[in-house]
DNA sequence: GCCGTTTTCGGCCCGACTGTTTTCAGTCG
C-alpha cells in the first residue's frame, strides 16, 4: 500500500465509526491520521512499528494499525467495521457530499443501503424531506450515483496494465507450445476497460483456467476482474486474434470475414490482403486509421522533455533536485517544474518569497549542469472570474505559465467555457491544463464547449495540455484530431508529483496516439532548442 | 485514539466552503 491508499483506509475507518457513532473523539484521531499519512513525504509501509509511533498523530494503536495495512491490506478494527456495515453503504461513502452524518440519515431514516436505492429515492424526491437536506444536495447525489453505477465494474487501463501482462505471461510459461495473446480492449489500450480478454490455442476448459490461474497468481484484484478466456484451433489464431481486437466499427469498415483468413501466419498477411499499411493494434477502433499517417504518430521515444512537474515545494514528494536528476537520468532533455501557485492552499502554493528561492535553486542547479535544463514555470490557479494568481509583474518572470482550474469545478457549460478563455486570453498562458478537471471513474469534467475553447487556444498561441495521469488523460483524445486541423499543438505532460509520476508520460503518449498526435505538433516532443524558441515566442 | 504532562487521565476541535438555515452543521482536504 502507498501512502495514499494508507491514508484512504484510514479515513475509511474513522467514517465507519461516526457512522456507528462511536467515540467520536476516537474517530477525529483517525481523521487526523488521514491528513498527516497522506502527506507525508517517504514511504510509510516500509517503516518499522517504532518509526511509526514518531509521527506526531500516529499513536501505539495507529502505528499497528498502519502496520497491519502495509502487511495485509486490512487490520481487526476494519474487518470489525465492515462486518457491521452494509457493503452499499461503504460505497455510498465515496460519493462527495455524503459524509458519516448524512449518510446515516439516509441509511436510518429512508432505509437506503445501495447505491441503486439511494438512486431511486432521489429520483422519486425523498430526498429533501430529511433535515440538512435540500434540492441542491439531492441533484448533486443523484448525479454521482448515477455517475458510480455507469462505471460500476470498470477499470483504468493503468490499473489492469500489469496484471493483465502476468496473465499473458502465466499463459505463456503454463503453455509454452501454444499460442496465447491478449485481445479486445486491453489490447487496443483503450483508457477505460471493462474486461480482460484472451485468446489462446490451449483448447481447455476456461472455467478450469481461469481457477487455476487465480490460485497462481497473487493479486487481490484479480478476484474482481472481469477476464474472459477464448479458445481457438491453432490454424485459426491470427484470423482469430484479429477479430477479437479491433472494435465493430474497425472491422465493418474492412470487408473482413473471419473464415476467409483461416490458415494466414500473421496478421500482417491479412492487413496486405486487404491492400491497407498495417494498423497497430491500439489504432484499431472507428476508422480514424484511415485518415492518419501511421509512422508520424507520436512515440514515448519521441517525447524530450518533462512538461509539467511538481516538486516539495508545492505538493510533489521528490524536491526540485531529485526530479531534475531523475528526469535527465530517464534522458529528457529539460524539465519544465510547474509547482501550485499561491491561491492553491490546498497544495502548499508558492507565494512571492518561495518563488524567489525557487528562482534561485534553479538557476544554481542549471550552472552546475551543462545539457539538461530546468526552466521556471508554474501551474496557475484560474481564479472564479477566469484571472490568474499572480500580478503581472510576476507572471513575466516566468519562462512557460500552464493555466489550470482547480476550484469551484461545479459549473455549467457557459461558466466553464468563458472562465477558461478568459484564463486563455490571458497574455501570459502559454498551455492550458487538463481543459475539463475530469477524473475518469471518478468524476465526470466540468462540460466546455470544445470548438470555442479550441478556437480560443489556437487564436491566442495557447498550447493545450493532454495531461497524461492515468485518471485524467484531459483533454479526451477523441477532440485531438480537431486541435491538428485547426493548426493547434498538443503537450503531452505528466503532471508528475513525484519521481514516479514522470512514468505517466506513456499513458498520455498512449492516448495521444488513439487521437492521432503526431510528434511534429507535441510540444513535449520538441528537443531542448526547439522549446527554447517556442517560449521566445510570446 | 492521541497528547502531554500537574505521570495516569482529562481535554482534544484546522479552516474554508457549501447548502441549509436564520445562525449553523456537515463535508473536505
Amino acid at each position: 500500500m502507498n501512502n495514499r491508499q494508507l491514508a484512504k483506509t484510514l479515513q475509511l475507518i474513522g467514517n465507519l465509526m461516526d457512522l456507528h457513532e462511536e467515540n467520536p473523539f476516537k474517530s477525529r484521531s483517525y481523521s487526523s491520521a488521514y491528513r498527516v499519512v497522506r502527506n507525508w513525504p517517504e514511504d510509510l509501509s516500509n517503516l518499522d512499528l517504532k518509526e511509526l509511533m514518531e509521527i506526531q498523530g500516529v499513536g501505539k494503536t495507529i502505528a499497528n494499525d498502519i502496520y497491519k495495512l502495509a502487511q495485509n491490506g486490512t487490520t481487526e478494527e476494519l474487518s470489525r467495521l465492515k462486518s457491521i456495515t452494509p457493503s452499499g453503504i461503504i460505497d455510498l461513502l465515496s460519493m462527495k457530499g455524503l459524509g458519516p452524518k448524512k449518510l446515516l440519515l439516509l441509511w436510518k431514516d429512508l432505509g437506503i443501503e445501495t447505491p441503486g436505492e439511494l438512486l431511486y429515492a432521489c429520483q422519486e424526491n425523498r430526498l429533501i424531506e430529511l433535515k440538512g437536506f435540500g434540492l441542491k444536495t439531492q441533484k448533486n447525489l443523484l448525479d454521482q450515483v448515477q455517475y458510480f453505477i455507469s462505471s460500476q465494474g470498470k477499470n483504468l487501463f493503468a490499473r489492469v496494465e500489469e496484471l493483465s501482462e502476468r496473465i499473458i505471461d502465466w499463459f505463456h510459461e503454463r503453455y509454452s507450445e501454444e499460442d496465447h495473446s491478449l485481445c479486445g480492449a486491453v489490447r487496443r489500450k483503450d483508457l477505460i476497460i471493462d474486461k480482460v480478454e484472451i485468446l489462446t490455442t490451449s483448447m481447455l476448459d476456461p472455467d478450469k483456467l481461469l481457477n487455476e490461474l487465480k490460485t497462481e497468481i497473487d493479486d487481490s484484484q484479480i478476484e474482481t476482474l472481469d477476464i474472459r478466456i477464448y479458445n481457438c484451433e491453432p490454424e485459426n489464431f491470427y484470423s482469430k486474434l484479429f477479430e477479437l481486437t479491433g472494435d465493430q466499427e474497425f472491422l465493418n469498415g474492412l470487408s473482413y470475414t473471419e473464415e476467409e483468413y483461416h490458415g494466414v501466419y500473421s496478421e500482417d498477411e491479412i492487413f496486405e490482403d486487404l491492400q491497407i499499411p498495417f494498423v497497430p493494434s491500439d489504432l484499431r477502433y472507428g476508422d480514424l486509421y484511415r485518415k492518419t499517417e501511421i509512422h508520424d504518430l507520436v512515440t514515448t521515444e519521441d517525447v524530450k522533455g518533462v512538461i509539467h512537474a511538481h516538486s516539495t515545494y508545492s505538493d510533489g514528494v521528490n524536491s526540485l533536485k531529485e526530479m531534475a536528476v531523475a528526469a535527465k537520468a530517464l534522458s529528457y532533455e529539460y524539465l519544465l517544474i510547474t509547482d501550485h501557485s499561491k491561491s492553491a492552499f490546498y497544495a502548499n502554493g508558492l507565494v512571492e518569497e518561495r518563488l524567489e528561492m525557487q528562482w534561485r535553486e534553479i538557476d544554481t542547479l542549471n550552472q552546475m549542469e551543462s545539457g539538461f535544463k530546468i526552466y521556471k514555470g508554474i501551474e496557475s490557479d484560474i481564479l472564479s472570474d477566469g484571472s490568474l494568481d499572480y500580478d503581472l509583474e510576476i507572471l513575466k518572470e516566468f519562462d512557460v505559465i500552464i493555466a489550470s482550474i482547480h476550484s469551484n469545478l461545479k459549473m455549467n457549460m457557459d461558466k466553464a467555457t468563458n472562465r477558461l478563455i478568459k484564463a486563455i486570453e490571458n497574455p501570459y498562458t502559454r498551455i492550458l491544463g487538463h481543459p475539463t478537471g475530469r477524473l475518469l471513474l471518478a468524476r465526470p469534467g466540468y462540460p466546455i464547449d470544445y470548438i470555442k475553447v479550441i478556437d480560443a487556444c489556437i487564436a491566442n498561441n495557447v498550447v493545450i495540455e493532454l495531461n497524461a495521469n492515468p485518471q485524467r488523460l484531459d483533454i479526451e483524445y477523441k477532440f485531438i484530431s480537431m486541435v491538428l486541423d485547426k493548426g493547434g499543438l498538443i503537450s503531452i505532460n505528466p503532471d508528475a508529483h513525484s519521481i514516479k509520476g514522470i512514468e505517466d508520460i506513456k499513458y498520455g503518449v498512449m492516448a495521444a496516439r488513439k487521437g492521432g498526435l503526431y510528434t511534429s505538433e507535441c510540444l513535449s516532443c520538441f528537443n531542448k532548442e526547439k522549446f527554447e524558441s517556442w517560449m521566445a515566442q510570446k
